[in-house]
DNA sequence: CGCAATCCGTAGCCATTGCTACATTTTAGA
DNA sequence: TCTAAAATGTAGCAATGGCTACGGATTGCG
């Protein structure tokens, strides 16, 4: 998206960058989470919590693994990577000034969750510190 | 019968739900604003609009036009069905209220209308009335 | 009118993320 | 120990949305 891009065409290139990131960014606070919670992180673990099939996280974990997010050995648990640690981090604390932004703003606690989860994706800098400010004042 | 469904899992089955209907949603929003801003919708100019290929949305036409959202024939203008204006008219009203959400706490109208643009697929009526009391507030 | 530019459709490629069915490995219990 | 269950991997299919290359239709202009 670069000279030629008509200005407003830019918010969906943008929004499309949001979603080839957003597979990476749930799997890692998942991993971060499930090891926090119990100790290791398997792959029936991760499709129970995205409610998919084995098969569906197992080449998942792969392309994260070439990307350097993950690492994992056959049949043995799944690790963060400096990286992927690193990552989820970030998108762990984003997520949670989301989630405490719309329960602020007086979403009822489910479906603070249900909508938090597909708009961190989109949430950008700019937006955070605006979430963060609120949450303050 | 229903398997159970863990709970911690229903928010990115929402979410891909909401992805589900993104494409169909920002379609007949862009299809409506082009046609009222300039009397005619034509195959190029949504692809000027989302910056994509001529080919990447005549194809999603034909697959829109299945779902009775649009019709159009070769060579001819696209063009809403009722159902699809009804879709354009409520998706309109929520990216506006979204936009002018984040503009509310803050964000600057750039980074707003960007991140807006992916955010308002994951707002549900919760949602939205929260951040429409917010502004009438 | 006629032709060239423009618009649009089709063919066919790739990546991603769903799935089921089946194979293989690991683990746990009798 | 040793075998059955559980966990994981592999093969192969579908839908979606990106792309380029090419061919046909429409339109505008000299
Ligand atoms: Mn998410
Ligand atoms: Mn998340
Ligand atoms: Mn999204
Ligand atoms: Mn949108």
């Amino acid at each position: 998206m670069e000279e030629k891009t008509k200005a407003r065409s830019i918010p969906f290139a943008r929004t499309r960058d949001h979603h080839a990131n957003e597979t990476a960014e749930d799997y890692v606070e998942a991993v971060a989470d499930i090891i926090a919670k119990s100790g290791e992180c398997r792959v029936l673990e991760l499709a129970r919590h995205f409610n998919v099939s084995h098969v569906t996280v197992s080449r998942i974990v792969k392309r994260l693994q070439n990307e350097r997010l993950l690492h994992s050995q056959p049949y043995r648990p799944i690790e963060l990577t400096p990286k992927g640690a690193t990552l989820a981090k970030r998108v762990r604390e984003r997520h949670q000034v989301v989630l405490d932004f719309l329960i602020a703003i007086g979403v009822d606690k489910r479906n603070a969750e249900i909508d938090s989860e597909g708009i961190e994706h989109h949430v950008g800098l700019k937006t955070l510190a605006a979430m963060k400010r609120f949450l303050k004042g």
